[in-house]
DNA sequence: TACGACATGTAATCTGTTACATGATTGA
DNA sequence: TCAATCATGTAACAGATTACATGTCGTA
């Protein structure tokens, strides 16, 4: 019962509310793409799937002549949910062309282009922060999720959790090279006094 | 001149010394592949096609009957690199298991197994930091460049810069979830209380 | 009536890893 | 002599994105 990629975020998904491809692919967007993403192509043919191995359950329920097939997760899906995310192993992958340049940056002749270097991988970041202040700002003004029961249900605290942990992270990388540029730049003024 | 994510790296490398492409698999897997890996798969066919380009060139060189070819950085190369990394965008991707399951840990009743989900992946990082202090310990004693010309060479700091980053960027992972362990146990100690 | 959102699906493409094939050299 | 390392290369596969095709519905 090893789960894809895309299968832990339709399970994760259906685990809180019955949901169309369509939904769960407008939910990861607003959440999960920040360090899991899914495209079209995945998930639609992945449903199927799912569906045949019996971990979720399909329903048409089109809206007049739109075809619409939405899913509900079954007690199969449950048990496989859980056991994934209980099992402690889990995969960590970054790939961050902006320490990539930092790396080589030794490459670069000039002091000043090379602490430009860390400047660009800053603003990357903050870009990073402002986007999810975006997601955040969203969140408390119009939840995503509208159905009554759900709103009543306050005990949904994790998706703010990891949101609170990319806010921190992003913002703690600009600090990170603030700092960093800031020492960098005191080390050249005492060289450059040295010569003077 | 787009390069792409293979090439970055090669002329990366080759910026510093010349190489065949089993050292520079050698050198990705001792520093880069924590957050830019590179398979032989890519780098083999990318030497050829950069050798055409004219962004390297090869050079045969065996060792007695084993076949070598060694590649240097050109001109153009170097123009191609810094090019590469004076551009100020760069992408940022992470793909964190560990935080999809915090995610959906709604999904798990008991408010133990939640805080057990945040401690594996705390672990995780832990895990992480120790593979990075036995790159740093293998660094400063036995340096992977052995030619005298470049261990004379004292400004090569940006690696150690990069590592450093990693360790401080694990480190803070790890204390991260480990305060938000405290916390939610805190919390949870109250509610206890409460009902008590 | 036209546009944007809803809704499903697939084919082409791209990127990257794994595994294998092949063979020489070095050192225990 | 045997295993590990040096050395190059490719085919098969896996994972994921992009772009397209198709059509409905609500609303401005």
């Amino acid at each position: 019962m090893e789960l894809n990629s895309v299968a832990k975020v339709i399970l994760g998904f259906l685990s809180r509310e019955n949901l169309s491809g369509y939904d769960i692919k407008l939910r990861v967007d607003d959440s999960t793409r920040f360090f899991w993403a899914a495209s079209y192509g995945q998930i639609y043919p992945e449903l199927k799937r799912l569906e045949e191995e019996g971990l979720i359950q399909g329903t048409d329920s089109p809206h007049g002549g739109r075809a619409r097939r939405v899913y509900g997760i079954t007690d199969r899906g449950r048990t496989a949910l859980a056991s994934w995310i209980m099992d402690t192993g889990s995969t960590v992958e970054l790939r961050h062309e902006g320490l990539l340049k930092v790396f080589f940056a030794d490459a670069i002749d000039s002091p000043e282009d090379r602490v430009a270097v860390l400047e660009a991988m800053a603003q990357v970041h903050r870009v990073q922060v402002e986007e999810l202040e975006a997601v955040a700002a969203r969140k408390t003004s119009v939840p995503i999720e509208c159905a009554p029961e759900t709103i009543a249900e306050g005990d949904r605290r994790m998706p703010a959790f990891v949101l609170k942990f990319g806010l921190d992270f992003h913002r703690w990388v600009v600090e990170w090279c603030e700092r960093e540029i800031e020492s960098a730049l005191k080390a050249e003024a005492k060289v450059g006094a040295g010569h003077a």
